[in-house]
RNA sequence: GUCCCCAUCGUCUAGCCCGGUCCAGGACAUCGGCCUUUCACGCCGACGACACCGGUUCAAAUCCGGUUGGGGACGCCA
């Protein structure tokens, strides 16, 4: 069977956004899975408002999500030789003529036709004038005027479209530069893809697209149209849904994989399965389990899926994850293996590494600042004599984990007759300030011998002072 | 306006093709409980949907038609 070739196309005018990482995933899962090739294609047509930068922040942004490819990145400007041949195929076997409407002109007739109620589409006027090539001219499509155009789509199924509501459309502008719809048919051809993957948005196109394939006399690729992704007004994701760059969620300390699982659930699913590795994914993603109806994209599972991929990373991998979030805090520098145990205490109860990195602060900093609410309500003056007799105990320990600590507390506990939360808590905000923080023991185990007893002591002080 | 697509819990979805096993299953979120030194994690439970109308049929979430709603396209943008 021939190889499947799939290819992803963005159009670097921004960045790299949800829609188009899951397309992207989409492809680069559909190649991988079918053992085939994933083609990147940068279309840069649209001279205006294509950019380097955005070239850039799209390759960083697959890059981070590790979605490799085996071609390119080809650039559109730099294969205009490419569609030029093909447009003179066109031009000879009378797919294609030239035509001398101006675009204000045609804006006009088209305003006019949406006015009056008629589909606003070309009218044909340089249909038949025969003209050559000159300046301000283009060259357009001769598009059947009569007949079926049928899409079968791999995901939404046969589609119908009456060749008359299609027009002749624009293949190649007047400064000599194909069209979307052109150059995206020549490079297909002639990049052998076999399967085309993309937005929904398409399914209009893709019968002009179609009939290029035939006057070409080219084999079609399979088409597959997957539904949008919407925001929670149901309206297509834009900047005012907030965060839609994929690369903000990076910044917002959201791991890879936990994006990716997120994405590639929304449109396709197997069975019930929720959690699915980069592995598991390429053996089970298949097109037919992609599913016909847009999708909203909230952060909600997306949050829940951080967090269990948090759980599961190594601690030495979050250590190097961390990093560059403990450093906005400007936290004194600290060796991995004691960040990687301050992470383990710390990582069931954080969504992301920017939670993280916040709830790291109390191990991270020297002199810690106590929450005035905890202090007044935990280190109150009964406690002095209390962490009095845990500071001697604790300075007697040889060694300082939490198989040792445990019993000195729940001794201390009973001696005192009171329950271990009694004590538990205002060590707690002598710890870390507050009165949520992991495991005590474990927080113990970690700070060492040294710091716990000086933040007992200056905890106590702190009472002593007050009298 | 014309053409095209879509329609199951708040959200993501399973089921629909091959009607009965579905008074519709899972997950997230929410709420309650258990666990517990706090907060989480974890575990248990609750809430919660087949858009509407009609048809076919002994039987419809599943098939057909229509309505409504949502989305897309109609560029010398991609």
């Amino acid at each position: 069977m021939q190889q499947v070739i799939t290819r992803f196309p963005p159009s670097p005018t921004g960045y790299l956004h949800i829609g188009g990482a899951r397309t992207s995933l989409f492809n680069w899962l559909f190649a991988r899975s079918r053992r085939g090739q994933f083609i990147l294609r940068i279309e840069d047509t649209d001279v205006e408002r294509s950019t380097e930068e955005s070239v850039k922040a799209i390759l960083d942004a697959m890059e981070w999500l590790e979605l490799g490819w085996d071609e390119g990145p080809y650039f559109q400007t730099k294969r205009l030789e490419v569609y030029r041949e093909y447009a003179e195929k066109l031009l000879k076997t009378g797919h294609a003529y030239w035509c001398e409407c101006s675009a204000r002109e045609l804006e006009q007739r088209r305003g006019t036709a949406l006015a009056e109620g008629r589909k606003p589409k070309y009218d044909g006027a340089c249909r038949s004038k025969a003209l050559g090539e000159g300046t301000n001219r283009v060259l357009r499509f001769r598009s059947p005027e009569s007949g079926t155009t049928v899409l079968n789509d791999i995901i939404k199924g046969p589609i119908e479209f009456e060749n008359s509501e299609l027009d002749d459309l624009v293949i190649v502008k007047s400064d000599g530069i194909p069209t979307y719809n052109f150059a995206v048919v020549v490079d297909d051809i002639t990049m052998g893809i076999t399967h085309v993957i993309r937005g929904d948005d398409h399914v209009n196109n893709t019968p002009r697209q179609i009939l290029i394939y035939r006057a070409l006399g080219a084999k079609l690729p399979e088409f597959g149209h997957v539904p949008m992704i919407h925001g929670e007004d149901r309206s297509p994701l834009s900047k005012r849904h907030g965060a839609t760059s994929v690369m903000e969620y990076k910044k917002m300390g959201f791991l890879p994989e936990a994006l990716l699982n997120c994405l590639v659930r929304l449109g396709w699913s197997h069975g019930d399965e929720e959690i699915f590795s980069r592995e598991e994914l390429i053996e089970k993603f298949s097109l037919e389990n992609v599913g016909k109806s847009p999708s909203i994209f909230t952060m909600e599972k997306l949050l829940w899926l951080n967090a269990h991929y948090i759980k599961e990373k190594r601690a030495e991998e979050l250590v190097e994850l961390l990093r560059p979030f403990a450093a906005a805090h400007n936290y004194p520098e600290k060796s991995d293996a004691f960040m990687a145990a301050a992470i383990r205490t710390l990582r069931p109860r954080v969504h992301t590494l920017v939670e993280m990195a916040e709830a790291m602060r109390f191990y991270m900093v020297e002199e810690i600042e106590f929450d005035p609410e905890a202090a007044a309500k935990f280190l109150t003056a009964e406690m002095v004599p209390v962490f009095s007799r845990l500071i001697s105990e604790l300075s007697a320990l040889a060694t300082f984990d939490e198989e040792t600590l445990e019993p000195v507390f729940r001794n201390t506990a009973q001696e005192l007759k009171v329950k271990l939360g009694k004590i538990a808590q205002p060590v707690r905000v002598a710890l870390t300030g507050g009165t949520k923080s992991p495991g005590l023991f474990e927080i113990m185990e970690v700070l060492g011998k040294d710091a716990v007893i000086e933040r007992l002591k200056r905890a106590r002080s702190g009472r002593a002072e007050e009298r």
